[in-house]
This record gives structure tokens, sequence and C-alpha cells, in this order.
RNA sequence: GCGCCCGUAGCUCAGCGGAUAGAGCAACGGACUUCUAAUCCGAAGGCCGCAGGUUCGAAUCCUGCCGGGCGCACCA
């Protein structure tokens, strides 16, 4: 355990109970220097509980706090402890603690974030491209939050299925098979696995609209999909493979998890939906509405109260695709045993997977310990401020997006450092370009929307990936330039300088993260955290040298580089972002 | 009409009950015989959309208003 507000919550809990006569929080964070004329007063940390506590007490807080100080157990952890302003307690962190807590997680691998105590089983779905369609980015988004949450809740030990819940079934498949049949399997093969999704889609579509005969043979088509007519689902299954091959060298390109066992389709819902709609039925939450059969869910009311419902069965006897909602719900805990549902879909179907969350907790699928939580995010927007859209006004192809952030960050790392070799560099600048992406995702509040702008997220400042991987490189260049390995066997540290002190608390605090947002899954969260501790490092770097320094120190300095540099390594790592040794 | 989300420095964003609201960019002033200056340091910049309310204390919670975005039954 290495995570000091927690220690100090331990300790100073039963102090505060002790004082106010019952359990009371006593609320511990880190102090902020920033702003405060006279320097660094208000300590590491601070705890403000004496101040909830003063009405309910009837005591002046002042007081309180300092009865509470004098209760506590603090000096074998902190140097000193003041009551300061009206009533918060200052604390400062001994330095023997500091290192000793650092040495402690440079031996361990995991830099001291304890695997989970009760792993769970998670099912994480995101990405969900549709078949013969391209992806845009609205799919990135999904897709990259998606894996850092599969990347975050593996590491913390949790048993993860990745559902990547493929669009491969409905209505519009009649027209494309037949499309595909009018071109030939093989062209279409070709088409397909080239990337042009959506020329092939749009011909299909535009022949279907103004070709009454083709639109007939669609919808014969469709039928005979449904019905499980075997050429048919040849033909299908070929446009759903040709697909998937396609949407594996984007997720390759990505650098996302996704592999190709992990496409779950809706048509895999297929023969579950009848029994689904049956149970729903025999439940008593079947009604019939305008010839639909609907669930109507507990807490949703429509315009003048009337409840809303959501359609499971269409009146032309086809399900709704709230009927695969809820079949996969029941798929996840009942089969899978998954405790903890997460669908990283944006916020504007919030009200529809409450919706079904709720019929599926109704129907009895959805019971604790098990719990769906919706994983929303905004949207993509361009530096006009609107939906991010090429200049056709089609959605930019995710593509496309990518081969720019790539192409600009050669163009940078070209510039930058042009000894770097060719193939080095094409390694670097992959992992920037995409790296800056990514990282531009997952910075900001994933609830809210967020502008793509090629220029501030490839900038070597600021909040962005390469200043990340920049200081992470710079370390692993301080190790490569002097010829040694890290020290990870040292048996104490010592810091001196503000600015070795000022990283070693830092560095502690990434445990206290991860957990945070393996609870939230809310990545910015990190990102800040990563940004704070790359920014801590430089200034530690422009301050202390550490090759030219004397032994002792320079072995600190080295253990304090090697702890950063993994610390950035696996924390962009848990962001599925990719920290060079070079740049 | 009903519902959800968002208005914080010129720009992009953190902070979401606690001290004098923070970063980065841009603009301004400094720092390269020293481990990648792809950086660092400094100064400047805010009635936290507006108005009420709750509280010892509000950017943070509640209500109303203004402005912007997005949803509201057979597409997912």
């Amino acid at each position: 355990m290495a995570d000091l507000e927690e220690m100090l919550h331990e300790r100073l809990a039963p102090a505060f109970a002790e004082v106010a006569g019952e359990a009371a929080d006593p609320t511990i964070r880190r102090s902020q220097h920033t702003g405060f004329a006279g320097g660094d007063q208000r300590g590491d940390f601070q705890s403000d509980g004496a101040l909830a506590l003063a009405s309910r007490l009837g005591r002046n807080p002042r007081d309180i706090a300092t009865d509470v100080v004098d209760q506590a157990t603090l000096d074998d952890l902190c140097a000193t402890v003041e009551v300061s302003g009206p009533g918060f307690i200052n604390l400062t962190i001994d330095d023997v603690v500091l290192t000793r807590l650092c040495t402690e997680i440079g031996r361990d691998e995991r830099l001291g974030v304890a695997p989970a105590d009760n792993p769970e089983t998670v099912v994480v779905d995101y990405s969900a491209p549709n078949v013969a369609k391209e992806m845009h980015v609205g799919h990135l988004r999904s897709t990259v939050i998606g894996d850092a949450a599969v990347r975050l809740l593996e590491w913390l030990g949790h048993r993860v299925h990745r559902a990547n819940h493929l669009g491969d079934w409905g209505t519009p498949f009649g027209m494309m098979i037949e499309h595909l049949l009018d071109v030939g399997e093989t062209e279409a093969a070709y088409e397909l696995s080239i990337g042009d999704l959506d020329a092939f889609y749009k011909a299909a579509r535009a022949k279907f609209n103004g070709d009454d005969i083709f639109a007939e043979r669609s919808r014969r088509r469709v039928v005979a999909l449904q019905s499980g007519d075997e050429s048919t689902r040849r033909l299908w299954r070929q446009l759903v493979d040709e697909s998937e091959k396609y949407f594996m060298t984007v997720y390759d390109r990505l650098d996302v998890r996704l592999s190709d066992k992990d496409f779950v389709g809706e048509s895999f819902y297929n023969d579950r939906l009848q029994p689904v709609v049956a149970e729903l039925d025999r439940l008593g939450l079947l009604r019939d509405s305008e010839g639909a059969q609907c669930v109507f869910p507990d807490g949703f009311t429509h315009r003048d109260g009337e409840p809303m419902p959501i359609i499971v069965r269409k009146s032309d006897g086809g399900f709704g695709y709230s009927a695969t909602d809820l079949a996969a719900i029941r798929h996840r805990t009942q089969e899978l045993g998954a405790t903890r549902l997460l669908y990283v879909v944006g916020t504007p179907q919030r009200q529809h997977l409450e919706m079904v969350f709720q019929a599926a907790r109704q129907a009895g699928w959805l019971t604790p310990p098990a719990r769906a939580e919706h994983i929303g995010f905004g949207s993509i927007l361009g530096r006009d401020g609107k939906m991010l859209r090429s200049r056709a006004g089609v959605p930019v192809k995710l593509v496309d997006l990518l081969d720019e952030a790539v192409a600009r960050a050669a163009a940078v790392v070209a510039e930058k450092n042009p000894e770097l070799d060719e193939t080095v560099r094409t390694r670097v600048a992959h992992a920037v370009g995409i790296g800056a992406v990514k990282y531009a995702d997952l910075s900001t509040d994933r609830t809210r929307d967020y502008l793509l702008d090629y220029d501030r997220m490839l900038s070597f400042d600021g909040n962005t990936a390469p200043y990340l991987q920049y200081a992470h490189a710079r370390i692993c260049s301080i190790f490569r330039r002097a010829g040694v390995e890290p020290p990870r066997d040292v048996q104490t540290l010592t810091v001196t300088e503000p600015a070795e002190r000022a990283l070693a608390l830092e560095l502690l605090g990434f445990s206290g993260v991860v957990a945070e947002v393996a609870r939230s899954l809310e990545f910015h969260r990190l990102a800040t955290y990563l940004h704070g501790l790359a920014s801590t490092f430089t200034t530690f770097y422009v301050r202390c040298p550490v090759l030219q320094a004397e032994v002792e120190v320079r072995r600190s300095r080295l253990v304090l580089c090697d702890l950063t540099a993994r610390t950035l390594a696996i924390g962009l790592g848990l962001l599925g972002i990719q920290a060079p040794d070079q740049m």
C-alpha cells in the first residue's frame, strides 16, 4: 500500500471519530500550491473534515482540527502537521516516508497498483461498426474509449469480454447481397477488401431506390436470409467476412486490442430473440401497442405522462433492436456470468439504453451485483465547432483521419530529429500520430463534445500525447547515453531538491488515480495525472542533472527517472498509447 | 411541448461543497559550452452565462431565466 491519501485517511478517520463521537470523513485531498503567495505553506495534503463538523458539533472548527491532530498518530508519516485558516489540517509528508514508498513501488512491476481483490466478469460493448459500411469518426471514440477500458480492467485482473457488437443483420442485407451478385463475388470481395465500403453500400442503395426489380429481389433476399436459406447465408457470410477483414486492418492501424474473435454481431442473438420475447410475455411485461409488442419500463414517460415503450417486436412481426439489446443483456449476465456491463456508446443513446436497462431489471436479467453502465461520449467537432464532416458533407472516414495524423507526425519527427533512421522514424511517426489522436480523445471529459485539431493534438507542448511520449523518450535517452540499466534493487533513495521531492510525491499518486478511473472510466483523470507527472518530471529534468551528479544522488535520480518512465509507459499503455524509447 | 447535456482566461480545457478558481495554447519578458531547448522559468490575463435560494462556506447543490447542442415508438 503506497497510496498516501488512503494512508492518511486511515490515520485520521479514527481521530475524527473520537473527536466527533461518531464516524466522520476526514476528506483528504492534495493541497493546491499554485497561486498562493508565500509559496509552499499548505503542505502536501490537507484534511478538511473539521469544517464540516463544526456546525454539527457546535464547536469552533479550528479547535476540532486541533483536537483531531492531538488524537491522530501521524509522526511516522508526516514531517509537519499544522492547523491553518478556518480549520484545515495541512499535512507535509516526511521525506523518509516519501523515499521509502518510492523505493517500494520501484521494486514492483505494477508500481504499487494491486490487482483487484474481487475480480469480476466484465463485458465491454464497443466499436460496433456496420458490415459493408465505412468506419467513420463516430466509431473512433467508441473504439478508443472501449479499448482503454479493456486494457485497464484487464490489467487490474478482471475477466473482460470484448464485445464488438457488429451491425451484421437487418433489411439492408437484402440489397447488399443482390448487389454482390450483380458485380460478382470476386469483384465485390476486391472492393470490400480495399476498404471501399461506402461505394459498395451506396451503389446497392442507389439501385434499391431506382430499380423496382432490384428492390423486389432485395426484399425476397431478406426473407431468404431470415429463413436460413443456405446459399443466401453463404453470400451474407462473405459480406461479413470481408468487412471483418477490413475492420481488422483499421484496428491494427489504430493499435487496438480487438481481434477477429471479438466480433459478436447482432446476428449472434437471432436464436435468442424469440425466447426473450416469450419470457417477457410470460413475465407480463409485454403489451400490444398499435400492433407492436412493447415493454413499458418503469419511470419513463412520454409527452403527456403516457408511458414510453421500447419495441421488441415490430407490427410486421420483425424483432426491434431493443429485442437484440435485451437478448445481449440476458446472455451476458446469465450465460457469461458478467456482473459489470459497459456500453461505450454516444450520449444521444442514453435514454434508449436506460430504458433497456430498466426493462432488463424488471425482467430479472440485470440484478445486483450485476449492473449496466452507459459509458457515454460526445461528438467530435471540426474546427468550425460543428460535427466533423468532410467537404462533401459526409462523415469523415476514420482511416483518412488516421492517415492525416500519422502523416503530420511523420513530418514533425523528420524535422525535429533527422538523425533517426528510416524504420525507427516510421515506427515513431505511427506511435506519435495514433497516440495523438487517442490522447485527444481520452484527455477531456468524455461526455462532452471535443474539437479535433491536428495542430493542437500533435503539439509537443501542452496536454498532448507527444509531450508525454517525449518525456518518456528523454528518460530512455539518459539510460542509453550512460549505458546503465535502471537500478531496481535500490535500498534507499534521497531527495534533497524540491524538484526531486515534487516528482517523488507525484509518482506516488498513480495507484490512486488508477483506482478512481477503474470506477468511473473517466480516462481524462488518468491523462491529467500523466500530464502533471510529465510536467513535474521536465522541471526536475531541467533542474537536476542526473548523470553528472555525485554517486549517491545520481543513483537516486536514476531511480526517479526509471520510475517516471515506467509510470508514463504503463499509464499511456492503459490508454492504448505507445511510449517509444526514442523520438 | 417534454426530457437530457453543456455555457470557467482571447482559444482549447481541468476543477464539480472548502483557503486568494488552475493548466496548456496564443501574446509578452527571460534561459541552449550541461542527460533530446520537441524544453524550462517569469510576468500578464476571470463578477466561473444571468438572477435568486440552501450552507459557516457555492464555479461546484436547488429553482427560474437566457444562450448552444442532442434526444423523444416500429433505423441501430
